[in-house]
DNA sequence: CTGCTTTTGTTGAGAAATGAACAACGAAAG
DNA sequence: CTTTCGTTGTTCATTTCTCAACAAAAGCAG
C-alpha cells in the first residue's frame, strides 16, 4: 500500500481530533482541518466523503489501533494477559492527547460506547468463570464492571497518567479480583 | 510553491536531527532517515544530494528559521528589541529538541559557529555605541560577549529552559549592560 | 584477498497530492 | 428580499512522491 495514503489519513485525523479539542464539531470546517494537517483541501475529500465520515472513520481507526496494541501476536488466548494490558496502557500513554479528546469530548459519545463494548467482551470471559451469588445476572455484572474500567482509564488519562501502566494494570487486576470474590459464592 | 516540497524537506530534516541525537553522523544511513521520516528513500535524494548536503542544508535552514523568528516585521531597527529577543527565545523553547542537538552535538560545530557569528553582528552594534576604556578593542569585546551569549543560550536549552523567555531576556540584558558599563569610561 | 551483504545513487512507470478553478448552497448583513 | 461572503464538493492538468528495480560502491567476515 502506498505510504502516502496512510500518512495523509493520519495527518488529517490527527488534525481533526486536535481541532475537536478547541472548538465544537459543527464549527469545524474542512478547510480548517486541511490547514492544520498541512494538506490540500482536496486531499481530505480524497479520503473522506465529509466531516461526518471523517468522525466515524477516526473513531473506528483509533479504536482499532487501541485494540491492536494489546492483541498483536501472543496467540489467541481467551483472557487478556498482563503483558497485553500493559501494552495497551503504554500505548494509551503515548497517544494520550488523542484519546483524552476521544474519551471526554461530549459531542462524540460513540468512542466511549465502542470502547466499553470491547472491554465488556473481555470481562465477560472472566465473569463467566466465576460462580456468582444468586440474584446477580452475569450480563449486569459484566456491564457494571466494564463501565467501571472505562471510567478508570478515562480518569487516568485526564489526570495525565499519575501512575505507570504497570501500576495501573496491577491496581485494576486487584480491584476486579476483589469484586468478583466479594460477589461469588 | 507546492506544499509537498516544504513538508518533505521538514520531515526529512527533522528525522535527521532526531537520528543525530541517537547515533554518530557517520553511522546514519539514508534509509534510516527515510524510515524515520516516513518517506521513500528516493524522496531524500529528490531534495538532498547526500548526507553531507542534508547536514549543511539543515544547519542553514534551522539557523535561518531562528533568525527569522526575531526578524519578522518590526521594521529594520539597528538594535534588536526586547520583543524580538523574547520571540527568539520563545521559538527556541518550542523547538528545543531540535536546537539542543544542533548546539551540543560535537560532530556539528558549524551551527554553533554560525549562530555566534549572527549574535556577534548584533552585539557589535551595541558595543559601537559605548566608549570603551582604552586598551580594550571593540572586536575582542564583541567576540567575548557573543560567545558568552551563545553559551548562556545553550545552557538554558540543555537545562530544559528553567526560566521563561521573558526572564532570560531580562537577565541577559542586565548582564550585558553591567559589563559594558564596567569597561566603559 | 574473496565472497557476501549493505548501502548508495539513479531510473521509469504509475499513483497520489497539489493548486486553481468551478457551481451550488447556506448564513449573515444590509 | 437581495447581496455578500464563506463553505462545500467536484473537476482537471501538473507536480511530487512512491515503489521496484538496477548497477556500482562500500563495508565486513572468513
Amino acid at each position: 500500500m502506498d505510504r502516502r495514503i496512510e500518512r495523509s489519513r493520519q495527518m488529517i485525523m490527527q488534525a481533526f481530533i486536535g481541532l475537536l479539542e478547541e472548538q465544537d464539531f459543527e464549527k469545524i470546517t474542512i478547510q480548517g482541518i486541511a490547514d492544520r494537517a498541512n494538506v490540500n483541501r482536496g486531499t481530505v475529500y480524497l479520503h473522506f466523503t465529509d466531516k461526518y465520515d471523517l468522525l466515524e472513520q477516526s473513531v473506528e481507526t483509533y479504536l482499532m489501533m487501541l485494540v491492536d496494541s494489546c492483541l498483536q501476536e501472543e496467540g489467541v488466548a481467551t483472557e487478556l494477559s498482563r503483558e497485553q494490558l500493559i501494552r495497551a496502557f503504554t500505548y494509551l500513554k503515548e497517544h494520550a492527547s488523542i484519546y483524552r479528546v476521544l474519551m471526554t469530548n461530549k459531542g462524540i459519545p460513540t468512542f466511549r460506547h465502542r470502547m466499553t463494548q470491547f472491554i465488556k467482551g473481555n470481562i465477560t470471559v472472566v465473569v463467566n468463570y466465576m460462580n456468582l451469588e444468586t440474584g446477580i445476572h452475569r450480563d449486569v455484572m459484566a456491564q457494571f464492571l466494564s463501565i467501571s474500567v472505562t471510567g478508570l482509564i478515562e480518569w487516568w488519562i485526564v489526570e495525565s497518567m499519575p501512575y505507570t501502566p504497570e501500576e495501573m494494570v496491577e491496581q485494576m487486576t486487584k480491584i476486579l479480583e476483589a469484586r468478583l470474590q466479594l460477589w461469588s459464592t
